[in-house]
DNA sequence: GGAGCATGATCGATAGAACCGATTGAAACC
DNA sequence: GGTTTCAATCGGTTCTATCGATCATGCTCC
């Protein structure tokens, strides 16, 4: 069988990103010629329309077997990138570049000590940061614009993950509340107060629902009209005595309570109420000894 | 990122599979120097050493990092066959080589109907056929060895499935057995008689203990130092009053029995004890649109 | 309606890569 | 020790990807 090359494949996936020869020509680093031959050679090759030629002008038109080509060119060359990738991680580990995602719920509190470490360990190794929601960061993940991912379990998506460490909720009162006289608080006695939680969309707010046993989406609802976008906004909305929250243990001694006058105590549930901090990449990826060899000193960052 | 050229990646692909470069290249249609110097070439750009060079002799050896550069070359000439392939189906779908894997339950009893209903639906269709155990055709199919299965169901093994016919398992008898008497037998009454089975490996052998709800491995134990190794084996031996054996309803419209002094009846149990026959293929096969629409023939030649 | 503009196809020339055939170097076998 | 097998190397040839320039076409705006 005649292998379509990569080069052409490159060309066929840029100008369905770009909508556009030129700037898809630009961005492989050849002329428009250059990828319009090339173009018109894989389309000769392949025996197939992959562009609606002629009438279509504003920008180029794909044939339905155009698209089916291009979502399938976009994994061969992602194929072809894990074994040049492969070969240069075994050449040279912990080095170039990474591209981690964190969660909101972590980045703040974690990267702060994080980041002096990895780049103590690993000094050729250029971390690319991008603070993100879950979901949003495994689909950058899936579509490889992210490599490496530090985010919360349980989360959806098809990824290997390396769990970290748990990091357990604690109940963040007002100075002066009446469960502040106890040593710890039973997730019962939540069921009393008005709970405030981050917006939708943070996968804290899922876990601490599950954690005290709620239904999806009761917490929040509708009182104020307005939901906490940070932790930080989250503690000053229980230190201005609009209600009680949970916190991860990561974010208080990451130092999320500042000096505002709020007290935390342990929850006492079932099944230790927390989530669990775990790094995630992309399954079979050429990389993936590489991430695993970073959990000590994520771990050591947690510690 | 610059990328592994797909011919090198076929003669290192080629060296792992003949251990020779001068087979290797036979295979890649180029002479043995140019085998060799696109090996090195490939050494040279990843900057990583894939073979031990200098010591070794009698055959190549691979470095560590070269076997695993070979697993990822395979699914990346894959990923680009599959691009070729793609297009080659949506030009001129139903046509070309299918190489079909076929259980030898199913293959004697169907494809005297089914061969000449594909070759009218699809004349330029060209069938390669392989008739093998589930487990070796799976293995064949995820290498790329095969293409299409044509099995029964439940079988392990990453692929999609097709269902096309339920297979119902009758009761074979030696003419004149007391169960003979009924119209039909209930799974219950086998208990008591000498269950007859193909040799293992056969998926048809697990799945009557299944209709029967023995335990795996039950039936046949040691009683004669041998199994049957195919349906036509198995009616002699009932016909031999060495015991009863459940047949698929296709092998009998096949005309396993021949003029054989055996009779069949119903099975009465539970859930309709039988097989589900299937056509199976990789998942995201280029082709996947093709084999299903030949489900409908297969269907046709089955009822 | 015609000039100007943007876009993509085409053409001729060229540099680099792939390949072949022959040869060399080295280890193993008889 | 001579022979055989195997892989690397070398010089020459062919092929092809690419460039720069030009052409064709359809839209936009005056």
């Amino acid at each position: 069988m005649l292998l379509p090359s990569p080069q052409q494949l490159r060309y066929l996936v840029a100008l369905a990103d770009h909508g556009h020869f030129g700037r898809a020509a630009a961005a492989c680093a050849v002329t428009q010629s250059t990828l319009s031959a090339g173009l018109i050679a894989l389309e000769r090759q392949l025996a197939a329309a992959l562009l609606e030629r002629g009438t279509a002008v504003k920008r180029p038109v794909f044939t339905p077997l155009g698209l089916e080509l291009v979502a399938r060119a976009r994994t061969a060359l992602a194929a072809l990138e894990a074994v040049a990738e492969t070969a240069a991680m075994a050449r040279d580990p912990h080095s170039g570049p990474l591209r981690l995602g964190v969660i909101p719920t972590i980045g703040p509190f974690l990267l702060p000590r994080l980041m002096p470490a990895l780049r103590a360990a690993y000094p050729r190794l250029r971390l690319w940061l991008r603070e993100d929601l879950t979901e949003r960061l495994v689909a950058g993940l899936e579509a490889g614009r992210l490599d490496l991912l530090l985010l919360a379990l349980p989360a959806a998506g098809t990824m290997e993950t390396l769990p970290l460490a748990e990091d357990p909720f604690r109940v963040a009162l007002p100075r002066g509340h009446h469960l502040a006289n106890r040593d710890s608080v039973p997730v019962a006695a939540l069921a009393g107060e008005r709970l405030l939680l981050l917006e939708d969309g943070h996968c804290l707010r899922a876990h601490a629902e599950a954690a005290c046993g709620l239904p999806r989406g009761l917490a929040n609802s509708g009182d104020e009209g307005f939901a906490a976008t940070s932790l930080h906004t989250l503690v000053q909305m229980v230190a201005g005595n609009l209600g009680v929250t949970l916190l991860p243990q990561l974010a208080i001694d990451g130092g999320v309570l500042g000096d505002s006058p709020v007290e935390v105590r342990r929850l006492d549930g079932a099944a230790a109420p927390g989530r669990m901090l775990a790094l995630a990449w992309r399954p079979r990826s050429p990389r993936s000894a590489e991430f695993a060899g970073l959990a000590p000193v994520v771990a050591a960052a947690l510690a």
